[in-house]
DNA sequence: TGCCAGGCCGGGT
DNA sequence: ACCCGGCATGGC
């Protein structure tokens, strides 16, 4: 029974590893700012970037918007790809401001599946950033789905690796309840494992609490 | 030193 | 519908 292989893997997790307190941000708009500079990105990066933001009195919609963008490319550098994350914070700062006054909380007015959307709508948020933006800012359940969710349900046989975005987030959407408490740290300890068995070449199985008889992770 | 990190886009086939 | 190159820093 699938269902039970996730809850099982849950659970293990948990006991493993205990509570995430997930996302790492202070406010739903740091953790939307956090989203986008993670693409692709070490989450240390992101963490000196996000401190840059701050040590500028930055970190807020209206700065953002107004400040130029090679001040802005330059406060981000350290998370990579900067000018490319300069447009795309850019663009969602700009939908923000003309949606919804630049307050996120707003966002939890009218229908989930619409604002998904309009998301995905921006240059720069694809599936899995709108999805952390949904689920870790404003708190609607959406699973998201990364590279170390692939990586590690499909080593485990549940889906196969060439599966799309949308075949692994019905995995859970289907097979879970719809909350966004178990959305939330079932994906930090997806993360919190990943990040420490579960690199693309190099299974270091051996301590991972998913580990037994040739269950790689 | 090369590999890796909590993706996404645009152009080509 | 797929495939691919580009985007860039910092840690190990």
């Amino acid at each position: 029974m699938i269902e039970e292989k996730l809850k099982n893997i849950y659970a293990r997790l948990f006991d493993s590893f205990g509570p995430q307190h997930w996302w790492p941000g202070d406010t739903p708009f740091e953790v939307a700012v956090g989203a986008v500079l993670t693409q692709n990105t070490n989450w240390g990066n992101v963490e000196k970037a996000i401190a840059n933001l701050k040590n500028a009195n930055a970190l807020c919609p209206v700065a953002m918007d107004r400040m130029s963008e090679p001040r802005l490319a330059k406060l981000i550098r350290p998370s990579g790809y900067y000018n490319v994350k300069t447009a795309r914070l850019k663009a969602l700062i700009s939908f923000l401001i003309r949606d919804y006054q630049g307050n996120i909380q707003r966002m939890k007015k009218g229908k989930p599946q619409e604002l998904r959307k309009k998301l995905l709508g921006i240059n720069g948020i694809g599936q899995e950033t709108a999805d952390s933006i949904l689920l870790y800012a404003v708190g609607v359940p959406y699973f998201v789905v990364d590279a170390y969710t692939k990586r590690m349900f499909s080593r485990h046989g549940i889906l196969s690796a060439d599966s799309e975005y949308e075949d692994f987030q019905e995995l859970f959407h289907s097979n879970l309840a719809r909350d966004a408490g178990l959305y939330n740290e079932y994906h930090a300890l997806i993360v919190k494992t990943g990040k420490t068995f579960c690199r693309p070449r190099d299974p270091l199985c051996g301590d991972c609490p998913l580990s037994e008889k040739g269950l790689p992770i």
